[in-house]
DNA sequence: CAGCATCCTGATCGATACTG
DNA sequence: CAGTATCGATCAGGATGCTG
């Protein structure tokens, strides 16, 4: 690391405390949710529950509503029968993903 | 999210389930302590300690012995009196460190 | 200085069951 | 289909005290 020092000015005195939003990321599922809506796109609840194969409704339903409520994911309801919602990112939720999506794919390939 | 699909061809199928590197930065002060070793290089314990100020030795010292485990940081012992301790990144460290920075400096940004 | 061991609390997650 | 409610289990984190 004696080379290419990334970026010198960054602040560690406010990095360093767990703000709002490192917080949330650091839940469950949150980071890999964030990244699959940002791929896949608008989706549907049951499409991302069958995608985390493992994952609870209730854990699930929690993750969503944060994300929604830290202002990541916009829930887009549908007065259909049956009854459709979609989730989709907001303009947050995409500069978050296209600093989320690179992380992911590199752990996922350094877990090979 | 119409445009700028910044990379359709990501494995949703891997990235979902939680590997063991992405449990692991889920955890408090993982992806904030990797990101400050790569900031300022290496980094004595005490110096780290005093950065988070509000953490306790024993969980710093777990999330430590964690990213030393997960070849992410390695660990310098100095026989020395008193005791000199320094971690910095592995190489590994240091490409999750590139990814990390983008990610906590926009955080830190949306944060204000 | 740089930790580790222990105990304890509380946050988080999951299973199950039920609803608009 | 898209959740919520409740409850119990688990686990991570913090405080304290001690050590090489």
């Amino acid at each position: 690391m004696t080379e290419t020092p990334s970026s010198t000015n960054i602040d560690m005195d406010c990095l360093c405390p767990l703000g709002d939003v490192m917080d949330l990321l650091s839940r469950r599922y949150a980071m890999q949710l964030v990244c699959m809506v940002d791929v896949i796109g608008p989706a549907r609840y049951g499409d991302i529950e069958e995608t985390f194969e493992d994952v609870s409704s209730s854990t699930l339903s929690t993750r969503l509503d944060e994300l929604v409520e830290a202002g990541i994911l916009a829930r887009e309801q549908y007065a259909e029968i049956p009854p459709r919602v979609e989730y989709e990112l907001t303009e947050t939720g995409e500069e978050l993903g296209q600093h989320l999506e690179p992380l992911l794919k590199w752990v996922e390939e350094i877990e090979e």
